[in-house]
Order: structure tokens, then sequence, then C-alpha cells
DNA sequence: GGACGCTTTGGCATGAATCACCAAGACTGT
DNA sequence: ACAGTCTTGGTGATTCATGCCAAAGCGTCC
């Protein structure tokens, strides 16, 4: 649901700043079709309304040293709905857990984490997840090759 | 592989600018500890060494009206090899495709789509991924909540 | 142990960008 | 048609980024 309506050069503008969020103001006024003026003052509240959330640098996972990419599909007991909240928050405070999903059906999570190699990703598992009491199944895939990553959402003809 | 050797320094600045990509230089190179010259030096070696691969803007995806996740399993008949770079250049090109990974076992893909609505879905899978020669089977599963997203990849102790 | 050479740092100056303010234009509703 | 409101575009002051150069740290070699 979208907070306030938002025209094409609005779109524009987050379009152009999920591609590049380093963008100058003066290249991003040109591009959106605008002075400088009001585009930064459009920033700012596409900044303030929300509709922005963060700027990032995105690093290369493989230049890092974290090669090892892994989807782990949890699935919790189903009587212990009251320790979801406890599942969450240890998810949440370990870094290495990029995503994490509730997902649809029974109580399942889906989590995507990043590791080193396989050691740490045996430690992460048996310090971290197995202690989180309610998890019934822990289900680990390994991804070969990032194929795509994108963090920009496609806004497709809004932005024309 | 590393392609070089970082210290603490250069993980510093990789750890800082992973959770904000816009942070002005000289706010950075007093995080980091240095004066600002050698810290901007740093950094466009980082960028041109390939460990920051870009900088973008992360939106809101509810306010942007994509509030559907859905992960698709996707495998591939065996004797297709020669489609699998079919398969991947149909993917890189559909917007609404964040993520694909090539996952280790037979065949299989795992993606992450965005999408605004069911019908939207229905579209995305009707009219591209089941024409593409060799899909065997589309496994989809939606999420119910996104509990955590993150873009930062763990540099841990490195950065201290 | 001392001195040389390499690498990195820090400060300065210049050029550019950002941001706030104000006037002018467009648009809507009456 | 007119008035009110919102948005735009320009200008100026402040802040920031970046290239240059001297100095310091550090390892190495003699």
């Amino acid at each position: 649901m979208p907070k306030r309506p938002l025209d094409t050069i609005d779109y524009r503008i987050l379009a152009a700043l999920q591609e590049d969020g380093r963008m100058s103001n003066l290249d991003l006024a040109d591009k959106v079709g605008l002075s400088p003026s009001p585009c930064s003052r459009r920033v700012h509240l596409l900044e303030t309304d929300g509709f922005i959330r963060r700027y990032v640098a995105l690093l290369d996972p493989a230049t890092i040293d974290l090669p090892v990419h892994v989807f782990v599909n949890i699935t919790l007991e189903k009587q212990v709905e009251a320790s979801l909240e406890t599942f969450e928050r240890t998810v949440l405070e370990r870094p290495e857990v990029l995503e994490c999903y509730l997902m649809t059906g029974s109580f399942d999570y889906l989590l995507r984490v990043v590791v080193s190699d396989l050691a740490a990703y045996e430690r992460f598992v048996l310090d971290h997840l197995t202690r989180i009491p309610g998890v019934a199944s822990i289900k680990s895939s390994f991804a070969l090759k990032q194929v795509q990553y994108r963090t920009a959402l496609p806004l497709g003809h809004l932005a024309e």
C-alpha cells in the first residue's frame, strides 16, 4: 500500500537511485528532467516518507572470502507459536543470516546464509540454529552459483 | 579468494559503507580513524579493485506496492544442459527476478521473485518460465513475512 | 645499529556539489 | 476569470571531495 501517490518523476528518481545510490543530485536532476533544486527536495521527501529505506554499498562476496551460500529450510513444531518470536530474534542478531522469510504452509522459515566455509556453516547450525527451542527440522541447500542478485525492485513502466 | 590482503582499516571502511553507502568521506574518515585524504584514496582503491561492487538505494517493497514475494524452485530436465544458458539468460532479463541461484544436486534453480499481486505472478510463470525449454517442474513458495533482509556481508571480527 | 627507500599518511588549496531561501510559474477549484 | 496552493527554478553561502606535496612510519639492506 503506497503511502502517497507518486508521479512518473518520483519513480524515475527511485529507479535511478536503485541503480546508483551515489549519483550526484545534478546528474539525477538531469536524468529525470528536473532542475537540481526540486530534485533534491523530492529525494528528501522520498526518504522521509519511507520509500527509500537506506543507501548501502554492495560488496563482492567472493573477494571478501565469503563464497558459501546456503539456503536453510526450517520447520518449527506447530505447538510452539510463542517461540516464533524467539526464533526470529535469534535470527535477527546473526549477521551471517542475510535473509529470512516466514513462508506459507506450515511454520516454515527460509534463510539465506553466507559463510566463509563449511566449517563456519556447521558452527552456525550447531551453535545457533539447533539451540533454538521448537526447531523440528533443518534442511540445507547449497548454492553453486549466484546467477542473479538484484536489489532493485521492478518499477517497470511506472518509471517510463 | 581475496584479490589482495586488506587490513583492519579497509574492513572498517567496508563495514561502514555497507551500512551507509552515502556516508560522507569526512564522517567515514573519522569513523575508521583516518584523515580524509587517505580515507578517500582507500575507498577508491576498494572500488577499483572490485571489493565494492556498487552503491544502491534500497526501497521499501511495501510502499512501492510490490508485496508478493515468491520463491520458485525449478527443476530442469537433465539432458538439456545446453539450455542452462537459455534459462539463465531469460532469468537475467526479467526484472521481477531479484535473485537466482544454481543449487547443488540435480539441476535446480532457486528464484526469488517480487511482484505486485498473484495475477502478475501468474503472468510471469505462464509467459516466461513455462516457455523456457527444458523446464521440468516449477514449485512456488510464498513468503508471508520478510523477517530479515540484509545486504551487508558479515565481516565480523575483521572490522574489529 | 644506522641509513636508505618505499609506502602511507596528513594538511592545504582548489573546484564542485549540496542545501536553504525567494521569486515566478502552473494548476485546481470556485 | 480569479485567487489560493503547490511546485518549480535560480542564486548564494556553506560544506564537502579531491589532487598535490611534504613528512612520518616501517621494513630492509648494508
